[in-house]
DNA sequence: TTGACGCATTCCGTTATGGGAATACGATGG
DNA sequence: CCATCGTATTCCCATAACGGAATGCGTCAA
C-alpha cells in the first residue's frame, strides 16, 4: 500500500510551484492581495480552480489567507521560496562553465568522428 | 480527449526538479560524471529508477549523456537552472517583508479577538 | 427570514506518475 | 560467435493529479 506515484503538490514548495498557474497566483500576489474570484478573473481560471490552487499553494505555505466579510483576501508568503532559491542558486557557478563544458563535449565528438 | 490530469515531469525543468531523487542527482553531479551504476549505488535506487530519473533529467536538458564504451557517462547541464532561479529571484523582496505581513496579520486576530 | 453573493468542496474522468521486476539492447572481451 | 557487463525499456500497480460541473456553506443585505 501507499505505492506512492508520485508526490503530492502539497508535499513541498518544489512540487507547488511546479504549476504553472500557481506560479502564476503567486506573481499576480506580489502586487497585494486578492479575493478569490477577481484572482479567477486575473488569471482567467474557473474560481473553482482557483480556490484549489490556493489550497495547494496554503498547505505549502506559500500564501496566507484573511477573512474579510464575505471575501476572502490571499496574500503571499514567499517564505517558503527561499529554500528553492538557495537550491537552485548551489548550482549557479555552472551555468556558466556548462557552456564551456558543452563546448569541450561537442569538440571531443567531432574528434572522434574525424578519427573515423 | 487530452484532459491533462498534470503536466508531464518532461515538460519544464520546474516539473523535473519536484522529484527529490532527481534534485539528489543533480546534486551529485556536481562532482562531475557518473555512469549509471555507480550513480544509481551513490543514491540508493535501483539502476532502473536512476536510468529513468535520467531521462527525464535529459529530456527537460538539465543532463548530459557522453559514452564512454559499454558506459554512459552523465554529467551536469544546469543552464536550464537559470530560468528558476530567476523566477524565484523575483520573489527575493518579499521574503522578509513576509514577516512583517505575518506580524501584522497576527495582531490583527489578537486584536479582532479582543473586541469579541 | 430569504435571497444573493463569495468561496470551498465533492464527484467524475483522463492522464501520468514512480517503484518493482523482468527483459531487451548495445558494446566489449574471450 | 557467445557470454557478460552496463543501460534502457516495458509491463503492472496504486496513487493522485488537474479540469469541469454541480453543490454545499457561511456572510451580508433587504
Amino acid at each position: 500500500m501507499a505505492a506512492v506515484a508520485r508526490a503530492a503538490t502539497t508535499s513541498d514548495a518544489f512540487n507547488a510551484i511546479a504549476e504553472p498557474q500557481r506560479r502564476d497566483i503567486l506573481a499576480l500576489l506580489r502586487a497585494g492581495e486578492w479575493p478569490v474570484t477577481d484572482l479567477a478573473r486575473q488569471l482567467s481560471m474557473s474560481q473553482p480552480q482557483a480556490s484549489k490552487h490556493l489550497r495547494v499553494l496554503r498547505e505549502v505555505g506559500l500564501v496566507r489567507v484573511r477573512e474579510a466579510g464575505k471575501q476572502r483576501l490571499y496574500g503571499l508568503d514567499a517564505r517558503g521560496l527561499r529554500p528553492i532559491h538557495e537550491w537552485v542558486g548551489g548550482f549557479e557557478q555552472f551555468w556558466n562553465e556548462s557552456f564551456d563544458r558543452l563546448d569541450s563535449y561537442v569538440q571531443d565528438l567531432k574528434q572522434a568522428r574525424q578519427e573515423d
